[in-house]
RNA sequence: GGUGGGAUGGCAGAGCGGUUGAAUGCACCAGUCUUGAAAACUGGCAUACGUUAAUAGCGUAUCUAGGGUUCGAAUCCCUAUCCCACCGCCA
């Protein structure tokens, strides 16, 4: 959520940057709306402290009243007047703060100044890239050939099964999607300071709305038949964000990684990457979240890009790193890097991790603070990113270790936590 | 699944219908004393929102959350959530 405070004083500057993602702002109508909520508020006010006064005053009169021996039914006949003109304006003010709400809550968040212009996915600007598209002299084959080749990977069983969009993985391919995610856990834990958490794989609506994904994108989300109203997580980045909703924190950075599997209905991109383990309704995914001072946040999503992109170095991928233009930005997102992995199958780079610095977005949804310096409780900031999706990870390693003979190397540094195997076939 | 008990400020813990936004203690901050520190003493110490130039005043809300009773609710009633204890059942 955006500061209100900003939209009263200052919203045809914040209009403006919201064009950048592509979002129109109906200026007149918060306008209106506000005009309405400070006259509402200020008259509801007025009569919520007479009342107030009034009550308070009552003690003292109905004791005189009854030493005299009079009526004390005409005082609580005030009383109650006074109660109902309040509690009309009461009405008329939550009317209105309701209606602003939910236009406040489907406002995106503000691109950073650094975020480029575009409309979709092909504005994205290519910041950097890692390492050289190896070149095969064979005819290569995708990650569903590879595995289908020696039974690692089942899409038919796994639709008899569930569905479409699952996957079922069996020997050397499943121990090797498992030793990605221990690979990817150990490198953060180790080498760049998180720290790791267990975390629910079922959520509650506060915690989707306190990271964004409600009210707005509820499509999205597989929801649990139960009068709680619970959902399976679509990324770690919901229960690990809300471990600090309505605290405020001691002290900051907090760094925290978590591997867990990710939920996702996907019910607008029917049609898109069907063949394969692209695109699935469940996947794995080892997620890095940070907590941050807002001073910080900045040059903590470049250090965040730069532990995922760590991943794909040491396991010898080539990538590309862009960064998202306007229009391909996330509502809650204030700029995001998305970090694309080299597919041989497909000659082309494709999404593996979207690293993002949300700003106070989240935590103004949330009320996650710290203490500043003036022990004041304030804002912090908040960040996440993929660290990696393992999924496409184990894709992008069968793709690009693979041999002539239909088999796939196993890279270096996974071959340890693979009982020092250095093939899989 | 059953039966009880509970949820109050950073923490502990009073209050159980009317100057209670909330006693008291601890913690914290400032000061006095001291060569310095400790101790002792004095004072201060919640958050959000609104109004405002204001982190000044003033107002409103907040004693887990949401409803209700009442002129008036931390206090009474209902519901939900969570915690604790005991019993049962199951990994």
């Amino acid at each position: 959520m955006l500061d209100p405070k900003l939209l009263r004083s200052d919203i045809n500057a914040v209009a403006e940057r919201l064009l950048v993602k592509r979002y129109r702002l109906d200026t007149a109508a918060f306008l209106a709306l506000e005009e309405q909520r400070k006259a509402l508020q200020l008259a509801a006010e007025d009569l919520q402290q007479e009342r107030n006064s009034y009550s308070k005053s009552m003690g003292k009169l109905i004791g005189e009243a009854k030493a005299k021996g009079e009526d004390v039914e005409p005082l609580k006949a005030k009383g109650e007047q006074l109660k109902m003109a309040s509690a009309a304006a009461d009405t008329e003010l939550t009317e209105v703060q309701d209606a602003l709400n939910a236009m406040l809550q489907g406002i995106p968040n503000i691109p950073h100044q650094s975020v480029p212009a575009g409309n979709d996915e092909d504005d994205n600007v290519e910041v950097r890239r890692w390492g050289e598209p190896h070149t095969f002299d064979f005819d290569v084959k995708d990650h569903v050939d590879l595995g289908a080749a020696f039974n690692g990977l089942d899409f038919d069983r796994a639709a008899k099964i569930t569905g479409s969009r699952f996957s079922q993985m069996r020997g050397g391919l499943a121990s090797l999607h498992r030793a990605l995610t221990q690979f990817m856990l150990n490198t953060h834990i180790q080498e760049h300071g998180y720290e790791e958490v267990y975390v629910p794989y079922i959520v509650n609506r506060e915690s989707l709305y306190g990271t964004g994904q409600l009210p707005k994108f509820a499509e999205d989300l597989f929801k649990l038949d139960d009068e709680r109203e619970f959902y399976l997580i679509p990324t770690a980045e919901v229960p690990i964000t809300n471990i600090y909703r309505n605290e405020i924190v001691e002290k900051l950075p907090i760094k925290l990684v978590a591997h867990t599997p990710c939920f996702r209905s996907e019910a607008g991109s029917y049609g898109r990457d069907t063949r394969g383990m692209i695109r699935q309704h469940q996947f794995e995914k080892v997620e890095m979240v940070q907590f941050v001072h807002p001073d910080e946040s900045w040059d903590a999503l470049e250090a965040l890009v730069g532990d995922a992109e760590t991943i794909l170095q040491k396991l010898e991928l080539p990538y590309r790193t862009v960064v998202l233009c306007g229009g391909d930005l996330g509502f809650s997102a204030a700029k995001t890097y998305d970090i694309e992995v080299w597919l041989p199958s497909e000659g082309k780079y494709r999404e593996i991790s979207s690293c993002s610095n949300f700003g106070d977005f989240q935590a103004r949804r949330m009320k996650a603070r710290f203490r500043n310096a003036e022990g004041k409780p304030e804002l912090l900031h908040t960040l996440n990113g993929s660290g990696l999706a393992v999924g496409r990870t184990l894709l992008a390693v069968m793709e690009n270790y693979q041999q002539a003979d239909g088999s796939i190397a196993i890279p270096d540094v996974l071959r340890p936590l693979m009982n020092g195997q250095t093939h899989i076939k």
